[in-house]
RNA sequence: GGGUCGUUAGCUCAGUUGGCAGAGCAUCGGAUUUUUAAUCCGGUGGCCGCAGGUUCGAAUCCUGCACGACCCA
């Protein structure tokens, strides 16, 4: 378990100990971060101020009676120098120090031959000893498995990494203050379900020792939302995290961010132009540019979304009517597809033979449009095509980063839709949510609803090409 | 689930036709009072992912397994 190279820091950390020094102290009062240092350097420089700072030791560039140290801090790094002629005996203190260590330090500021804004030792004491040897200097920690796995070594030794966990984070807090601006009341549902529902997807199971019962983490938050629509708010959103026991890979982590958003009195044009206004927003204050770029494609986010209808697309792509279809006609297609749809209800169908023609050839943002009713369960009848709904997603570069309903709010026809669905003996629900029908038998108002991964959003615009590079722990085999 | 590729020192990577296990960084010892991928000299460090097989001999060829990446489903 210990290899070599931590002998020696077992040493130096024992060393330390018997020179009545604690290796691992319990506070240190800074006075200035690294960025201020170097922000105010001329003030700090002229005045002689004595700064306080701390950090972790990134290279020792050792001289005989001088050394040299790189630090970093959470936002940048900064030079310090150590002299035997200032610190005198405890300047061989230094030698316990080792790449990795926490140090904090007393000095002064001042700018080497070279120009480069470095702090003066007068004391440094450590802060904490590190026992293993940090991934190497220069080309930072490659090994993409290791990067998952131990995220913190991936975070300490590539900045650039840290950088854009930020942004994920400044990502979600503009959506949360667009909405909030928006008057959207932001929420709290159970993550622990007994009846899971509102997807089409397979819960992770778990059991309730106290109340004996099964319970299922929750693969969406949609029918708890519109219960809250029912009690009266108006503009609700969660940023959930939802869990779906399926497969794992580029686009899928088993327990993934979506953002939930739900507004009475608007239907699915009124979450259109919401999107629309809502990524405009994320563009202005996050990116450079409109552009965007993902894999070997590139678009630009710029409102008003192309709008294509569903099934005028498919129909077009396939050459016939393919709700009026044949099951074999559709099998068939299946089949030419290489679509593996044995079990597969005609809905899936249809859906795998759309995602295949239509949905990865689109790049631009684009507004899917008008879904098949056998596939949404909880969207409400197109008002002007029975066999449809009003539901669209957005998907950009192939992938789906919005689904959005006008909701169906009539309990006679929710629960004819959930016993249908149930009949499919599909993948989702295998109970029926009795209390959400309940529910809407007191009465919803109209009401627009929206889904937004969030994951995939971070991907999509920030160009990342795998999910486990936005997500800061990804779910892998345990080894 | 199927296919392709990968796994060698703490990290980044070489390793020729099957013939002594290598480099840089890190680490240890020495020199060095403005260096910055510091420099110079000398060391330590290996279950070559795991288990089998072929062979006089395997990091290298074969089989299985584990983990991962990409593609397909």
């Amino acid at each position: 378990m210990y290899h070599l190279n931590m002998e020696e820091r077992l040493r130096k950390l024992k060393d330390l100990r018997e020179k009545g020094i604690n290796p691992y102290p319990y506070k240190f009062e800074k006075t200035h971060n690294f960025s201020e240092i170097k922000e105010n350097f001329e003030k700090l420089n002229q005045s002689e101020t004595v700064v306080t700072t701390a950090g972790r030791i990134l290279t020792i560039r050792g001289h005989g009676k001088t050394a040299f140290a790189t630090l970093s801090d959470e936002n940048t790094q900064l030079q310090i120098y150590l002299r035997r002629d200032r610190l005198n005996e405890k300047f061989e203190l230094f030698k316990l120090f080792d790449l990795g260590d926490f140090i904090g330090i007393k000095g002064t500021v001042f700018k080497t031959r070279t120009g480069e804004i470095t702090v003066l030792v007068d004391e440094f004491s450590m802060l904490s000893k590190s026992l293993r040897p940090l991934p190497e200097k220069w080309h930072g920690l490659k090994d993409i498995e290791l990067k998952y796995r131990k995220r913190y070594l991936d975070l300490i030794a590539n900045p650039e990494v840290r950088e854009f966990f930020k942004k994920r984070t400044a990502l979600v807090n503009f959506i949360r203050q667009f909405l909030n601006q928006k008057g959207f009341l932001e929420v709290e549902t159970p993550i622990l379900q007994p009846i899971y529902g509102g997807a089409a997807a397979q819960p992770f199971k778990t059991f309730y020792n106290a109340l004996q019962q099964e319970m299922y983490l929750r693969i969406a938050d949609e029918l708890y939302l519109k219960r809250l629509i029912v009690g009266g708010y108006e503009k609700v959103y969660e940023i959930c995290r939802d869990f779906r026991n399926e497969g794992l890979d580029r686009f899928h982590n088993p327990e993934f961010t979506m953002i939930e958003a739900y507004e009475a009195y608007t239907d699915y044009e009124g979450m259109m132009e919401l999107v629309e206004e809502l990524f405009q927003f994320l563009v202005d204050n996050l990116l450079a540019s409109s552009t965007i770029k993902f894999g070997d494609n590139e678009t630009e986010i710029k409102k008003p979304f192309k709008r294509i209808s569903y099934i005028d697309t498919l129909n077009k792509k396939v050459g016939f009517d393919i709700l009026n279809a044949s099951p074999e006609q559709i099998d068939n297609l299946c089949k030419e597809l290489k679509i593996d749809y044995k079990g597969l209800s005609p809905g899936s169908k249809i859906d795998k033979i759309f995602s295949a023609l239509v949905q990865k050839e689109i790049i631009e943002p684009t507004f899917i449009t008008d879904y098949p009713k056998l596939i949404s369960p909880l969207a409400k009848e197109h008002r002007k095509d029975k066999r449809l709904v009003e539901r669209f997603e957005l998907v950009i570069f192939g992938l789906e980063l919005a689904n959005a309903f006008s909701e169906l709010n009539n309990p006679i026809e929710q629960r004819r839709r959930f016993e249908a669905q149930l009949a499919q003996h599909e993948e989702g629900i295998r109970e029926i949510d009795e209390d959400f029908i309940e529910a809407l038998e007191y009465g919803m108002p109209p009401t627009g609803g929206l889904g937004i991964g969030i994951d995939r959003l971070c991907m999509v615009l920030f160009g990342q090409p795998s999910i486990r590079d936005v997500i800061l722990f990804p779910q892998l085999r345990k080894d």
